[in-house]
DNA sequence: TTTGTTTGTTTAAACGTTTAAGCATATTTT
DNA sequence: AAAATATGCTTAAACGTTTAAACAAACAAA
């Protein structure tokens, strides 16, 4: 890579200290006042060489990177990537790039995202915590770098969030599917002790508590590594006997889908055989044989406001920010 | 956000030169012969103190940032997203991270992200070429900056690419539907003069005049940014009056998704009515109405070659790579 | 004429590293 | 005992910025 051109060069080039082009690249040259003359013949040759300031060296003087660390679970996850892409818009608006890093829900994974970012010495961190990491936030909490959790938080660790009212979307797909004549409806949940996950369960059961199904309540836990094969142990737990379900709520997409395959496979018809709601809309859910009711995230407003909130954070608020946005209930045919 | 511990915090505890400490930090303490037992207790406050190094300062004094750009039409584009993840995990095993953005297909945006990249001083660029971006990357080349091209690349700009290989692909794609019986075959493809649609494009009409079609070559071109509105009219062209077409092929995911929506609006039997070969797999592809034949790209061999080539530029190579790979032709129901 | 102010510029330190060079002191070789 | 070498450490410069402080020259006010 050829050597890139510095204020120095641009110093030598025009006669005059690197002060001086350090001013007039600033737009400091009234303040500073510097001769009009000079700033004409800085900024020429700056052009000419095509000066482009060193943002290392920027940022090891200012102390600020105006980088943003993102951490998710997996970017190639729809609903990661969606949110990343708006993170990143977001961002830039605001003068921040973003550094991304896929922690695969693994506690391992995520510590050593953690650290890299760190000695990136990023300005502040975007992140969907993967379960067990609490401890890793709480650190970051304590050393008082500027911090935002989306999708999940932890109770027991007050930081700014942005997530989903999973509680209420939750309830409300069991209502729709109550209100709709179904009675004996399950669940399939990650098994996972996080709050998004504890909250989409705590809102299906309280709806089937409300409408006097608490025995009817039915919920089958999937591992996150093993997703296809717990998948298929659990449907046949829900559909298998004389006590089966005649509706069944995914807790993800990615179990949506999962779930989804092996529908087709055992050639249920929707929703005669089982009614169906999933989570996040997807090209998938709309050519399935009947089109799929889903919730769907307000994905755009999560990003906008995680970053939001990071930025103030970042210049200097210490006001924590705690955020529920409210879902849509997208009702088609397979919860009819 | 707290003050971060330093070299000058460690050197000043154990009661030693700061050279001394980064001797040790970097495993040096043989060959700078550090005394065993200074060793000892600079290890021990470093790890009490929690020392994590600033790679600000490090890459400004090594002139390496160990960073690689990334730069792709859309990150929330399931492809993108897809080569996205493979590229972050084989940067991290090669001791890279990644900087991301997304350009959209559009010559600005391209070369704003170029720019602040460039001015964070990544160590090289993975680039998904926009459309008219041939002199970005061109100026790139010839400032030596290391650079792969992903999915496609420009004839006339030599760089290192690693793409697939389109031309077969299509040309498969399509005697695949001749040997099916298929004779009135269209394309569907995006307006562009890159060289990935060119190829697809070449690949379909090079196969219908090799099986004495070349009178029934049907392309229509659908703009990116309207390509919904563009589909509808394209669809139409081909499948209204007497000389509508048996079989169609869209030429990326994007497209075949959006051409699948009005398919099902038009509700034509597939493939009786039409039948169909898609790019790039894709949960919709298995639940429509009968599962869709595309062509499958080899996402992780074309991420991970591409960070191969570019740690091999980065670390002084100057072999161009020129690399397409081979496509698989996934073959089901919508192509029989 | 002296003093004070304005204008335009330079100097130098700092951010946190890395690393070549220098410098004592101790040890080995003659 | 002198010379040579080995050992263990410090000094200082450099990377490219930003910016407070110093300074000189020109001009204005007393």
């Amino acid at each position: 890579m050829s050597k890139r051109v510095s204020l120095k060069d641009i110093a030598e080039n025009v006669g005059v200290s690197i002060a001086l082009v350090s001013y007039v690249m600033n737009g400091q040259e009234k303040q500073k006042r510097v001769g009009a003359d000079v700033v004409e013949r800085i900024r020429e040759v700056a052009r000419e060489l095509n000066y482009k300031p060193n943002q290392i060296a920027q940022s090891l003087r200012t102390g600020s990177t105006k980088t943003i660390g993102l951490i998710v679970g997996d970017i190639s996850n729809p609903f990661f990537g969606n949110i990343a892409r708006v993170i990143e818009d977001e961002a830039i608006k605001h003068g921040y790039t973003v550094i991304f890093g896929s922690a695969d829900e693994d506690l391992h994974k995520s510590a050593s995202l953690v650290e890299t970012l760190i000695n990136r010495q990023v300005d502040g961190f975007i992140i969907a915590p993967a379960e067990g990491t609490s401890l890793q936030i709480k650190a970051l909490q304590e050393k008082k770098t500027p911090l935002v959790l989306i999708d999940r938080y932890f109770d027991e660790v007050p930081t700014n969030y942005v997530v989903l009212n999973n509680f209420d979307a939750s309830y409300d797909a069991i209502t729709h599917l109550i209100g709709n004549g179904y009675r004996r409806i399950g669940m399939i949940a990650y098994q996972s002790t996080l709050i998004h996950m504890q909250e989409r369960i705590r809102g299906y059961k309280e709806a089937m508590s409300d409408n006097n199904l608490k025995n009817a309540i039915r919920i089958e836990e999937v591992r996150y590594d093993y997703i296809n094969s717990d998948m298929e142990k659990a449907m046949h737990k829900l559909m298998d006997g004389k006590n089966k379900i005649d509706a069944l709520f995914f807790a993800t997409n990615a179990l949506t889908i999962s779930g989804l395959y092996l529908i087709k496979k055992l050639n249920l018809k929707i929703p005669e055989d089982l009614a169906i709601i999933g989570f996040d809309g997807n090209a998938a859910f709309d050519f399935f044989s009947t089109p799929l009711s889903y919730i769907e995230q307000p994905i755009e407003e999560m990003g906008v406001e995680a970053v939001r909130v990071l930025v103030e954070q970042i210049d200097g608020s210490d006001e924590i920010a705690n955020i529920q946005l409210r879902h849509t209930l997208i009702k088609r045919g397979s919860s009819l």
